[in-house]
DNA sequence: ATGAAAGCGCTAACAT
DNA sequence: ATGTTAGCGCTTTCAT
């Protein structure tokens, strides 16, 4: 392996000037830089990390916490991620973390041991040990779909998206509204608001019974959501899912007893997965901008690091509403229950 | 931050007396451990990676090589393996790569700056230079979903899988069954060639217009696909995908053109990933074992590092038709061209 | 069983 | 503008 001090004899030369070259600092004598350059063009010298790590006390490499059941947003988001960093020259680990309390404290170690320079956070962790760390350490942080105090946050405005999913549906005359969600994260919970608000603002109260909760936001959980839904036996001419999958899910189960979407059920999804574009029927929903949101919390990320601009940030984004096959008005008359 | 010495000079002891405790060497007095392991709990000490990697000369991390384009079946798989090589105390660094000649040279360089342990591959790459790189430095290696010679591997057999997914459309009467694949990987080639094969063996030539190669495995490029193919204008009652993503196109083109899946067209597709068993109609499809290549991706690698059972291996992995709603026997008579 | 000492590859402060 | 030097935190001979 080819090390600096190679090049530095190779070019008659120290290490420190090498070094200069590689850093592309100033005060090096261009011609010298030339020849410097060639050498480790020709040998193929490669700073080594680990030792640039240790001298520098940091190491290029930001963690990326993501719930262990990540679903098809978080997958497709934390690809984004992990390129927006690697243009910012950092390397991603990624933390695939469940918090079921005893996991924490191994998540907490490994964060300690990677001397991490930041770290984005896709999940929302409970306990406040990790947060503690963060604080005492200054660890620079963002978190990306959630927000929490004190923390640069990059995120849409879930309630007032869900709201306006909700009322897309009232608006084609549907009242009689279910919904689908979790409680496992706040963008559930404030998604299931927005829900509720929409339907008050239209003068109809609260009805717990239209909501149903499950553990994840999955396809599969759609459909026992739905399988639920039915069984409460409640007349409904719409579903509104937290998330795509779980609308997905639930489509899956209304064809499977028959019922047509959006003919006999209109179905509103949430995030505007990769899939929903093509599944049938296309599937109306709340898009969330993925890609500002990667960049911007890679790119919030790198300001912390540098130091610059340190403030803490909460952006908000603009979310878009997706008009496509899955809604519709409905059958008026028509009860298929 | 607390360093080794700082627990050696708390226990009155030499920093190497604690290295020893810490990487669990023999040779140390119990009393001894005991007292340092009760300062590192209670300092909350860690070891600095970036140390270890530079005296160790390795750096406890394995990357995998993804194309930059992947599909849903990849992202499930990547996401596998990295838990597995987790266990094995490895962390995972990801090489979005596109392999577009130029590339290849920066990620060549990120190799060998990164010190890696090892490397699974699940983007097959054209040019010599990095397996070039690979023979030379013997860096353990695997490719996981492909084979390469000389390179231990981890795969199902392509040819035959695919060969078995166009039987059973031949079983159930289909004769004129078209194909959308794509020439960028082997994989797509082989499958190709199983469904040539599969229709050989019944007696049936090669057409080559029953088949349209397509740029990418993903869903958009189906519906491309299914669109040139009726454009053909060829009689058709059978469609198979080279991919699960490949075929939720093509249905969804066929499904916008009034044509029912599997009543008018049956659709076979490829990898069973986790929207097929939610898609309307379910995906009938091969499975490929996900996790099973996963694990053994990361097990075979593993071994390799350690230098046990260092012998190169080809592991050949079953598949599994998958029976779901997209096939059925076709109308004979019906003729809706 | 334990400690002293050297060194992994690099950067940065300091000296020139 | 360039070289010398110290040191980042760790492991590992080599002594004892």
């Amino acid at each position: 392996m080819v090390s600096i001090k190679d090049i530095a004899k190779q070019a008659g030369m120290s290490p420190s000037t090498v070094s200069r070259v590689v850093n592309g600092k100033k005060y090096v004598n261009p011609a010298k830089r030339d020849k410097i350059l060639k050498l480790i063009e020709e040998t193929g010298y490669v700073p080594n990390n680990a030792a640039r790590s240790m001298v520098l006390r940091r190491s290029f490499t930001v963690g990326i916490v993501v719930p262990d059941t990540f679903n098809m947003f978080q997958r497709q988001l934390f690809s984004i991620i992990e390129r927006h960093l690697y243009s910012f020259g950092y390397h991603t680990l990624f933390f695939f973390v469940k918090f079921d309390g005893s996991s924490e404290e191994e998540f907490l170690n490994r964060v300690r041991s990677e001397k991490l320079d930041g770290i984005i956070m896709l999940h929302e962790i409970q306990g406040n040990r990790f947060y503690d760390y963060i604080t005492r350490t200054k660890l620079p942080i963002v978190t990306a779909t959630f927000s929490r105090s004190q923390i640069s946050s990059i995120h849409v405005n879930e309630e007032q998206a869900s709201f306006d999913g909700v009322s897309h549906l009232i608006n084609l005359g549907h009242r009689k509204i279910n919904m689908i969600t979790g409680r496992e994260f706040s963008f559930g919970r404030q998604r299931t608001e927005g829900f509720f608000h929409a339907l008050e603002s239209m003068g109809i109260d609260r009805d717990e019974t239209r909501v149903v909760f499950v553990k994840h936001y999955t396809a599969e959980f759609g459909m026992y959501g739905m399988r639920e839904l039915l069984l409460r036996n409640k007349d409904f001419s719409a579903i509104f899912a937290a998330t795509d999958e779980l609308a997905i899910g639930a489509i899956r189960v209304l064809r499977d007893e028959g019922l047509r979407v959006p003919e006999d059920v209109s179905v509103v999804g949430f995030d505007d997965i990769e899939i929903s574009d093509f599944y049938l029927p296309r599937l109306t929903t709340i898009r969330q901008p993925l890609d500002e949101i990667g960049g911007q919390a890679a790119l919030i990320l790198h300001r912390h690091i540098c130091g610059a601009n340190g403030a803490i940030a909460e952006l908000l984004l603009p979310y878009k509403l997706i008009i496509r096959e899955s809604t519709a008005i409905p059958i008026s008359g028509k009860s298929w229950i």
